[in-house]
DNA sequence: ACTAGTCTTTAGTTGTGCCTAAAAGACGAC
DNA sequence: GTCGTCTTTTAGGCACAACTAAAGACTAGT
């Protein structure tokens, strides 16, 4: 009874293929956030990756090798690293555990979209295939996380929305709000209170010029936002 | 953002008053079988205890110093131990949420009972209490888990049942299931094909004599089970 | 009361993932 | 094209939690 399954117990390959479960939660955690910083960049540097983690170069670098050795990422000395095919299906899984669980808590709970990121952070190693996949079925296989982000589906297929950002719209246009950043949660809170979440529609009221602030109305109410903000938030018109 | 909260990082005493968080997930795991054992008898050995942990006894002796230098738990040399007030605490911290967690996977998916401790063993040490403070609410500050064990309170108080064994019945009595064995998911799976489960109405038929089988009816049908297996159902009359 | 056997503890290693300090490589400015 | 700066990697350590092998302490059996 109550064997321990802690971290890196028994870990190792499984038959051929690589498996989630099989890596340890600080190898996840670093193939998660290459996956994400190379959706941004490419190639990830070394020292970029230190950074988003909150580590030293030094300990990214010694993950970095270790990612190499088991064919997760390609790595070229003082170049960055990419993630492989293995490496890339690997953090898809992670993505599809934390998407899944950052919905199946906001629609169980009264847990604000704001904390949703947090919490599904701190849960989705321990989140189990079963589990995932009566989530996937509780929720009726959604498509899409509550700030908007796609949930890859079973097969890990993905699909990359085709929004344009909030600071795009003509004066007068209306859309509706289809993603949000998910990670600052003082920021989701502002987005709440403006009723600026994904579904509810918007309209771009006006933009100042020069890179200027924009004018937007959303739940009957005008607000100033800055452009930099209106640029992170996508809509579909 | 994506700031690593990782096993054992950055644990120390906040304040004066040693919290759940504050400790590894190995300790956490330690205390939570020791006031198991503790229930059941007392002091608990060393071996008993790198047993039940499935370590080997010189990793339970390593882990019974340190928590007894931590002041959670009383070791007198080769005479085992025994959790101090603190100690008892934690414990009973981590309860809560295994207990909680155990509720609402079984309110809020198809989860059967016989995996719903798995789960939430793997849940347990990732959950907040921002989410804790939730799913409480959520489900109406129970009393009790799937299992027919009482969950502590807020205030980590509990209720130690006061049920009696099934097999205690006299034959022809009829009486209320109120907990099952809680770990062993193949048992509870037989447990759920016979209707015995927390709440469910039974009646013993008859008992054979000298510790021999008892017959009981649960959901119509007569079934024979032994006398064992009798001890381990708790029933209120 | 002694000794055989068992249980517990000590001693020493291992694997992970982090750290700091120092060396090596890459690259832009002159 | 070389020099200085900045980034990356190597080298060496530390904490945690597991392990095996071996020594020490209780307990029962004679």
């Amino acid at each position: 009874m109550a064997a321990r399954e802690n971290p890196a117990s028994s870990r190792g390959k499984r038959g051929g293929k690589t498996v989630l479960a099989d890596l340890s939660d600080a190898v996840q955690d670093y193939l998660r956030e290459i996956y994400k910083l190379q959706a941004e960049s490419g190639r990830v540097k070394t020292s970029t990756l230190a950074q988003q983690m909150g580590v030293a170069p030094p300990s990214a670098t010694a993950m970095v090798k270790k990612l190499a050795a088991l064919g997760l990422v390609d790595h070229e000395l003082y170049r960055g690293v990419r993630l492989t095919r293995d490496g890339e299906r690997i953090a898809l899984e992670l993505l599809r555990h934390h998407r899944l669980l950052e919905l199946y808590l906001a629609q169980t709970l009264e847990l604000g979209l704001d904390a949703v990121h947090a919490e599904a952070d701190r849960l989705e190693h321990a989140l189990s295939e079963t589990l995932e996949t009566l989530i996937d079925e509780a929720l009726g296989s959604p498509t899409h996380d509550p700030h908007g982000d796609p949930i890859p589906d079973a097969k890990l297929r993905i699909v990359h929305a085709k929004g344009t950002p909030l600071s795009r719209l003509a004066a007068g246009e209306r859309a509706t709000v289809q993603k949000v950043p998910d990670r600052d949660a003082e920021l989701l809170r502002y987005l709440t209170s403006l009723d600026l979440l994904p579904g509810r529609p918007v309209e771009l009221v006006r933009a100042e010029p020069l890179g200027g602030p924009l004018t937007i109305r959303a739940n009957g109410r005008e607000t100033a936002i800055s452009r930099q903000l209106a640029d992170q938030i996508q809509v579909l018109s």
